[in-house]
RNA sequence: GGGCGCAUAGCUCAGCGGUAGAGCGCUGCCCUUACAAGGCAGAUGUCGGCGGUUCGAACCCGUCUGCGCCCACCA
């Protein structure tokens, strides 16, 4: 963009000036304009957010993203979503804060610094803790910044100088607050359990970052007891053979006659020369398979469950890489060898009574790396979720929030009524270390964030950090400077609306309800929840690295430019229903970029202005009356959109308001004005100023540059960032409206008619048009441009006549004419039109119809039929009027 | 095993009780002095199948088929 953005606009009054357009290419070419508009919004502050201002505040947090990665196209849309709501609100005034910042997202993270560390042959542990922590902690410093030059790019109004992390010092004394009530309250404990154990991430994971996958395994049938010949022996059956070196007892259902003489005895273990007790309990199925079940409480939860109720011993039989340790000839084999090997070592003994395979069955892997979880018996910090998951849900049940759209509450209502408690601790180092300090007599101390951790000899801080969503579960406040009540705290809190994915709705926003209400007294952390679907790509199919689909859309914003992208998800953006977008459409987006472009161009030089008040009404044409009251109209339409969410409906409606109405019908019936000169294109000048400026302001939010630069160009205004958002006026002119629909009836049938005559749409045509009776008088200049009408000569001599809407348009066309297929083609509308009559006469001779239908609907009908007979009359004189062949 | 959702034009999707829509794609004509990243005109659908409710169903109910997603201690 050159200085003259930041010319004075055009003297009200004076002559159309060229000075505003001369300096716009007759291309948008975004590359050039981007990124000096994003860093002047930055520079002048626009997207800061002030906590003693004394406008109503508007508050969305980012859903931080991990700091070691890259934004993707899901990103991007989000994204878009946010800063749409947010630059609207600002418009409308209000004290706005996106807040922006990043995760520390700590397996990933972890995992990605590790890899860096393999390539260079160490692990982890060759550099120890500390050195390691401050490895990521440089890994961060250098590719934190490449997202946020993407948001920059993106154009997300984001308040930067607010920008947090989760592990930053602030919202670390933020985490250990919690943790330390959490404690205190007797919500946060430590206790042995199975947990999800990634093998390869050597940690423990919560039940959620579990993805469960159908997967074909074997399933075997185990015959316990002294051998084949035992009458008293049970088969048993597992897909997890290896396992049985661990079990430390076989169950039956209390009520199954067929093993209940066994129940209190005792059995011989296979392979391990053990002797097990036969038990009886509730959760066995009788109807499954032999009805006995064989127990290994160290390795699996159910069994870990019947262990408790039975007083069973645990016996681990792998250690944390999934290596079997038990003594024996399986010792130092990887689970999957000591399955085979488990299986081949029972056949030879004679104990494998059937298999079946392939045998589908679920099975866990770990949400980061894909391994198969190992569930395994350990010791863990657990918060206990019951209250604050009871209260998460009575926050939405009783309307204090809600979730957009609608069905989406089933899920969250499924998750928060039947939540496990949460496993927090993480055998990992890179996080937030968990703030206990153990004795050397075995005392437990929690320490605040003020308190001096405990010293002396045998006092060790625990080495597990926290799961990396409990400090993202704090954003919402922890980013505002809580737990210090701080202004930006009393200010921004709740937050507005919380937009993000619904694939994170138990990750996080569950998460956030729960500490929010918690920490901040019952205070939810938001009111409105507004769950997007995920991008996809033009077929709807999932992006993945897998399928060679991924975008990134970077490469989109550099060849389409920033709107581009931002229309084109905006427009997909259907509420809660996944995206898919495709290069085309980005493109399609462009063209409406440049469309908008060039039509404001346009404008500019036709002397389009903002000075001055809009003439009345009465000294406007009737076709500035019908795009001031169609403006007023979608300026209405479109805040109600905004209000529910509907980007989708909101861009279309724009897309269409703009394109269609304003520039290939306004525009156009405006050229024969401004040509003309005088009161009425001045009239029309400044009424084209203000269906753009509307129109610019409206589109902002979702095309922030190219509107930018066309608005300041247009008004010679500051910015549209800080413009004020368009309210509707009220002024409507149906009659102006009904109008102009009769207006263009009659341009299209006769552009249809010279179409389909072959007539090249630049050719002139002499013709008479008998306008009267039909209001459309004052458009025959309009009608006569638009349609290549010539003034009728002395020769005149009219071979076609086309009455359309009372109106009748002749044309000589010199024996041009296909007379036949003009009268097939007719002929097609007229038996179109009877058809039409015929229904809408049937219907209306219908009692059950007339008696049960409401009013409009009859209303409807009869003017269908109406227009039926209408259209009957017209095209038979249209008939009448072809000469016969 | 439980729950939710989706099947509408070639593709991707709106519409959710009263004349079947959009974008892209497609066909024809045009560089009509803002824009060919454009203009004008046009073609295209037994709204997944079968029943039912209703004066009237793409829309409501039932059922079948095919997909997708979420949840679950599927030994």
């Amino acid at each position: 963009m050159t200085e003259n953005t930041q010319q004075s606009p055009t003297p009200a009054g004076a002559e159309p000036s060229n000075s505003a357009h001369a300096d716009l290419p007759t291309q948008y070419v975004p590359a050039e304009v981007e990124e000096k508009l994003y860093e002047r919004w930055v520079e002048r502050g626009y997207f800061e957010a002030d906590a003693k201002s004394d406008k109503p505040p508007y508050t969305i947090v980012i859903p931080p993203p991990n700091v070691t990665g890259s934004l993707h196209l899901g990103h991007a849309f989000e994204h878009t979503l946010i800063d749409a709501l947010t630059r609207r609100k600002r418009m409308q005034g209000h004290e706005t804060l996106w807040q922006p910042g990043m995760d520390h997202a700590g397996i990933a993270t972890q995992n990605v610094v590790e890899r860096e560390l393999a390539k260079e042959g160490k692990s982890r542990h060759d550099l120890g803790r500390e050195a390691f922590v401050e490895r990521v902690w440089q890994w961060k410093s250098e590719s934190g910044g490449q997202i946020s030059g993407q948001m920059r790019r993106l154009g997300d109004g984001v308040a930067w100088s607010r920008e947090r992390f989760t592990m930053d010092e602030g919202l670390s004394r933020a985490v250990q607050t919690i943790f330390k009530r959490l404690y205190d309250d007797e919500l946060i404990y430590r206790a042995e359990r199975i947990i999800n154990w990634c093998p390869r991430c050597l940690t423990a994971i919560s039940d959620i970052e579990v993805e469960y996958a159908d997967q074909d395994g074997e399933l075997v049938s185990i015959r316990y007891g002294a051998g084949p010949e035992d009458p008293d022996s049970i088969v048993v059956a597992t897909t997890r053979a290896e396992t049985m070196l661990g079990d430390t007892a076989v169950a039956v259902h209390p009520d199954d006659e067929r093993y209940a003489h066994l129940v209190g005895t005792e059995i011989e273990l296979p392979l391990t020369g053990r002797r097990i007790p036969v038990v009886a309990d509730e959760h066995v199925d009788p109807g499954f398979g032999t009805g006995a079940v064989k127990v290994t409480p160290a390795h699996d939860p159910n069994d870990f469950e019947i262990g408790r109720r039975h007083d069973l011993p645990s016996i681990t039989v792998m250690d944390e890489h999934a290596i079997i340790t038990a003594h024996g000839p399986f010792q130092g084999l990887d689970r999957l060898e000591a399955r085979s090997a488990v299986v081949g070592a029972l056949r030879a003994e004679g104990r494998i009574v059937a298999e079946k395979r392939p045998y589908v069955h679920s099975v866990g892997h770990c949400s980061r790396c894909k391994t198969t979880i190992e569930p395994r018996l350990s010791m863990q910090w657990w918060v206990k979720v019951g209250p604050l998951a009871q209260a998460a849900g009575a926050a939405v049940r009783d309307g204090r929030v809600a979730i957009h759209p609608k069905e989406m509450e089933s899920r969250y209502f499924g998750w928060v009524d039947n939540l496990h408690d949460w496993c927090i601790s993480r055998q990992l180092w890179w996080g937030h270390r968990i703030p206990i300090w153990y004795g050397p007599d075995g005392e437990t101390v929690c320490v605040g964030p003020d308190e001096e951790p405990p010293a002396g000899e045998g006092w060790h801080q625990e080495t597990d950090v926290l799961d990396t969503w409990f400090s993202s579960g704090l954003w919402p406040f922890s980013t505002l400077g809580w737990p210090e009540r701080t202004e930006s705290l009393e200010k921004f809190y709740p937050n507005s609306a919380l937009v993000t994915g619904y694939d994170i709705l138990f990750f996080w926003v569950a998460r956030m309800m729960m500490f929010g209400l918690y920490a901040m007294d019952g205070t939810p952390p938001f009111s409105e929840i507004v769950l997007h679907g995920m991008v996809r790509d033009e077929h709807g199919k999932k992006m993945s690295k897998a399928f060679g689909n991924v975008v990134n859309p970077l490469d989109w914003m550099d060849r389409y430019g920033s709107d581009a992208v931002r229309f084109t998800l905006a427009r997909g953006a259907n509420p809660g229903v996944d995206v898919p977008i495709g290069e085309d459409w980005v493109q399609a987006s462009r063209n409406f970029a440049n469309k908008v472009w060039n039509a404001t161009r346009f404008a500019l030089m036709n002397g389009a202005t903002v000075e001055g008040g809009l003439p009345a009404p009465e000294e406007l044409s009737s076709t500035d009356r019908w795009i001031l009251s169609r403006l007023n109209t979608v300026v209405a339409e479109v805040d109600a959109y905004y209000d529910d969410y509907q980007f989708a409906k909101l861009s279309d409606l724009l897309y269409h308001f703009a394109w269609d109405e304003v520039f290939d019908w306004y525009v156009e019936l405006s050229k024969t004005t401004f040509a003309a000169g005088g009161g009425a294109a001045r009239a029309s000048a400044r009424v084209l100023g203000e269906v753009l400026d509307t129109t610019l302001r409206l589109l902002h939010p979702v095309m922030p540059f190219v509107t930018e630069t066309l608005w300041t160009t247009l008004t010679g205004g500051e910015s549209v960032v800080i413009a004020d958002w368009p309210s509707d006026s009220g002024f409507r002119d149906t009659a102006a409206e009904q109008e102009i629909a009769t207006l263009q009836q009659v341009i299209t049938e006769v552009r249809r008619f010279r179409a389909d005559q072959g007539l090249q749409p630049g050719q002139r045509v002499p013709a008479r048009l008998t306008l009267e009776g039909t209001g459309l008088a004052v458009h025959e200049a309009a009608i006569r441009s638009l349609l290549r009408l010539q003034p009728a000569g002395e020769d005149f001599r009219a071979t076609a006549s086309l009455p359309v809407a009372g109106a009748k348009v002749e044309l000589d066309l010199s024996g041009a004419i296909d007379f036949a297929a003009e009268r097939k083609r007719l002929a097609k509308d007229l038996a179109a039109a009877e058809k039409e009559l015929a229904q809408t006469t049937a219907k209306l001779g219908n009692e059950g119809f007339l008696a049960k239908a409401p009013d409009h609907v009859v209303d409807g009908i009869r003017a269908r039929r109406e227009q039926a007979e209408a259209d009957i009359a017209r095209i038979s004189a249209q008939l009448e009027a072809l000469p016969q062949v």
